[in-house]
DNA sequence: TCGACGCTTCGATCGCGGACGAACCTTGGG
DNA sequence: CCCAAGGTTCGTCCGCGATCGAAGCGTCGA
């Protein structure tokens, strides 16, 4: 009788084609959505959810639902470098990753989602209000500090009222795949945004186009937009 | 839109508890014969023999032919320390077996790795290396310094003739978490242990059962056993 | 030479789980 | 308010593989 931890119910995990290229295709380190990595396992949706829901019982990824998306990652670098070690021991090396993101260019760069700013533009957004100590990251979730309060209050921003809507909400990139802000303080941003004139909505689409001097602004106020962020070290995906 | 390494098949070799059982049994490094990991495994010879020609075919392990017995083994080194990192995630996400046993502690003081220490013990001993300058952490791969060379020798390692196989080798514990020295200085470390009567095995599982004498000549060669380890403050995990 | 033993092969059973169609729920956008 | 789209749940089908009984094959000991 052996001891120890049973790896039978992650080798089963891992030992259909389907989640195991759902996998592979996490390794990127990217959160993908349920229907992308159907489409990677080729697989419908229906088949998709139900394996995607094993992996994450068996602990092998984490889902993050955002809106009417889940996305989802490896729970960790732990299940990544397991994964690394069992394909080497496989022998062959290489993965396929997917790239998805909108193909127009302006929606990656800058575009609302729901109320608030979104792509390049909405990560560089956040990554900045957390560098300068306006928001903090406390296990996952955003809290806006005495400092961001005050930012707010300058830059023009009305928290007040606000019911039971949280100030600061993490929300996921889908062009980015990594956090922007949204919340009440994401929406006063991009509404304040809009009324400087740094930038306005391009009818019918979401983009969001930035004037010539609203974007020297914005990268003033906030930070280089379209670059590796700040908030890479920090816990936030 | 899956041209990577085959992970799926190994996994799910792994995925079927006999097998795993069976596999589990060998990480001893002694090599038992189809009736055994029969019994092992609890299914009839039958069943069992199944499950052996597909490991062999898979590559996991190795047959021996000798009169009218089959000796099995684990095909490599490698094997052995994909299945010990499997396990050290499996404890991690915590898919823990339903029945502890009664030899866990022990188990998880001193065992066999294949061929080389593991547990408590294990981790005390590359430590112990680490902190003399005996291996060096050389971006996460272990190096054998010329002390270390001489040390070798003088505790009567025989180093020559390794073919590929790599002299230090690091290898995650499942137990403690945290790397033991693995490879050729490894398994020759602890073979010497066994000579020099230090510690023995106990028949029939994987745990090796020190003497009161040869626990107190290793402590002083190498360090304590079960406390915080000196590594703490390397690189190694 | 014979029987016992160890292992393997063959054949049949059967249960688990992967697959998808259909329906349902929620969200986002107009 | 309505519609479209993403995701999940439910129910069903079906194929793979684990399992074991029975038989076959080689080896060992008397």
């Amino acid at each position: 009788m052996t001891t120890g931890p049973d790896i039978t119910r992650i080798a089963a995990l891992l030992g259909d084609a389907g989640r195991a290229n759902m996998l592979q295709a996490l390794m990127g380190g990217q959160a993908l959505t349920a229907g992308e990595l159907a489409r990677e396992a080729g697989v419908t949706p229906q088949t998709a959810s139900s394996h995607l829901a094993q992996l994450e019982a068996g602990g092998l990824i984490a889902r993050r639902c955002q809106g009417r998306h889940s996305y989802f990652a490896l729970a960790g670098a732990e299940v990544a470098e397991a994964l690394e070690h069992l394909t080497a021991l496989a022998g062959r090396v290489g993965h396929l990753r997917t790239r998805p993101g909108p193909r127009d260019p302006e929606m990656r760069r800058a575009r609302v989602c729901y109320d608030h700013l979104a792509g390049d533009a909405g990560v560089a957004l956040l990554d900045a209000l957390l560098a300068r100590g306006r928001v903090e990251d406390r296990d996952g979730s955003l809290l806006l500090t005495e400092a961001g309060q005050a930012f707010a209050r300058d830059f023009g921003v009305v928290l007040e009222g606000a019911g039971r809507r949280p100030l600061c909400k993490a929300c996921l990139d889908w062009s980015v795949r990594r956090s922007h802000m949204a919340g009440v303080l994401g929406a006063g941003l991009l509404s304040r945004i809009y009324d400087l004139g740094w930038a306005r909505r391009v009818e019918k689409t979401r983009i969001v186009r930035f004037t010539a001097p609203g974007l020297h602004a914005f990268e003033q106020a906030f930070g280089p937009v379209g670059r590796e962020g700040l908030s890479r070290s920090t816990g936030i995906i």
